[in-house]
RNA sequence: GGAGAGCUGGCCGAGUGGUCGAAGGCACUUCCCUGCUAAGGAAGCAUACGGGCUUAAAUCUGUAUCGAGGGUUCGAAUCCCUCGCUCUCCGCCA
């Protein structure tokens, strides 16, 4: 969520900003619905001191004994006036606040402009993608006779479901248990178990919802109503909603191995064979939750620790600085990490950094106590490191052999027993 | 699932219709005193939003907030209703 004093202080600029990512904010809704909460609220709130006042008046006057009919009736018509204009005020309210809870945040100044995905800007490439002496696979044909299970995925759930058995879903888990360690031994992070369901408040509070809500699972139970984690992020960033965290506290480092759940709404079409976009898939995630001078610093190093799991397993990525149309709707900036896919001859997301800024944290009313002594917001980052099951797609495409095996990769041997080539 | 208890400021905890944003204590900040660590004294110490002043801050002022939402009342932390959460006992259960 913006700061409505940036919008009520310089709304031309803000506007302008939201324009750059192509979100046309309505300007002159937004200073009627200003105008006239203000003319509300001064009304209302002279009404209630006026009553306050009177009551209180009210008060003494009966602790003495005194007569207070003449009181009384000064104060009789007040009330019909005040329940009106308070009914408004509150109406006016929510309907900035729902105005302002789907407006994203805007792009920090280095991110570069665009309109689509061919905007972004590679920032750097690592790695030489290796050279095939034989007819590749693309990592459903690898995987299958390797117990990558489509059909049964399929048939217990439908589209967009795998099933795995034996070496490949021990690789599987492998891979996050390798990617969770990484993060928690070298990069301090603190791994956390959090819910796989949460309410609206912590969606709301992350900025899935109320904007996005088609793209989430969710379930109803009795009378309420919880949704499926799209991300961990949304658990991890929500441990510090309507905290006031010490400043000594800062940097809050978080990590955690969870599935996610996206419903891929508008998707329809896209990426259909293997398990590059799935309903449910594990992802090993970062938080940050950091001193607002220091977010940007915390970005570079959260890429470098998305980057040393791609770099340990030896997989070609490059990174990319999103631009300004194709950033996610909490982010300022984002850089995504694309692996190298050797079947579809190109580099594919699978991890993507984000600082929010304050953008979470004034939803979340998330705040440190800052020098002063004084609450502040915090800002909020999130990334992927990485995404499990593209990682496992990488994995199966690039050390791939002549003869359908798959080679382990070297920093996982420890993790799988030793075994060294992945075999029907 | 059954029965009961509770939810007040950073923490503990008083407060059952009126001058309560809320006693008292702890913690914290500043000052005083005391020749060390300790002890004693004074003051300060919630958040959000609106308005005035201001380049801005400080400050002043108003409103709201005692789990959430609604109601009764001139007036609600206090009474009524609905919901949420926590805890205890019983049952069930990985």
């Amino acid at each position: 969520m913006l700061d409505i004093q940036a919008l009520r202080n310089d709304l031309d600029s803000v506007v302008a900003q939201l324009h750059k990512r192509g979100f046309a904010f309505d300007a002159a809704k937004f200073t009627a619905l200003e105008q006239e909460r203000k003319t509300v609220q001064t009304r209302t709130q002279d009404l209630q001191a006026k009553r306050n006042n009177t009551s209180k008046q009210i008060g003494m006057a009966k602790a003495k004994g005194e007569d207070i009919s003449a009181i009384m009736a000064e104060v009789a018509g007040l009330g019909d006036q005040l329940k009106a204009d308070e009914a408004r005020l509150t109406e006016l309210q929510k309907e900035l606040q729902d105005m302002l809870l789907n407006v994203p945040n805007l792009p920090h100044e280095s991110v570069p402009q665009g309109k689509s995905e061919e905007d972004n800007v590679e920032v750097r490439r690592i790695g030489t993608p290796r050279v095939f002496d034989f007819e590749i696979k693309d990592h459903a044909d690898v995987g299958a006779p390797l117990g990558l299970d489509f059909d049964t995925g399929a048939k217990l759930s439908g589209a967009r479901f795998t099933l795995m058995r034996g070496h490949i879903a021990k690789l599987h888990r492998a891979l996050a248990q390798f990617m969770l360690d990484t993060q928690t031994e070298k990069h301090g992070y603190t791994e956390c178990y959090t819910p796989y369901m949460v309410n609206a408040e912590s969606l709301i509070g992350t900025g899935q919802l109320p904007k996005f809500e088609e793209d989430l699972f969710s379930l109803n139970h009795n009378d309420s109503k919880l949704y499926l984690i799209p991300t961990s992020e949304v658990t991890l960033t929500n441990t510090v909603r309507d905290e006031i965290v010490p400043l000594e506290a800062l940097p809050i480092k978080l990590t955690a191995h969870t599935p996610c759940f996206r419903s891929e709404a508008g998707s329809y079409g896209r990426d259909t064979k293997g398990m590059i976009r799935q309903h449910q898939f594990d992802k090993v995630e970062m938080v940050q939750i950091v001193h607002p001078e220091k977010s940007y610093e915390a970005l570079e190093q959260m890429v470098g620790h998305a980057e040393n799991i791609l770099q340990a397993l030896e997989l070609p990525y490059r990174v990319v600085s999103l631009c300004t149309g194709d950033m996610g709707f909490g982010a300022t900036k984002t850089y995504d990490l694309e692996v190298w896919l050797p079947a579809q001859n190109t580099y594919r997301e699978i991890s993507s950094v984000s600082n929010c800024e304050a953008f979470q944290a004034r939803r979340l009313q998330a705040r440190f106590r800052n020098e002063n002594g004084k609450p502040e917001l915090v800002h909020t980052l999130n990334g992927s490191g990485l995404a499990v099951g593209r990682t496992l797609v990488a994995v199966l495409e690039n050390y791939q052999q002549a003869d359908g095996s798959v080679k382990v990769p070297q920093v996982l041997s420890a993790y799988m027993n030793n075994l060294e080539y992945i075999k029907a």
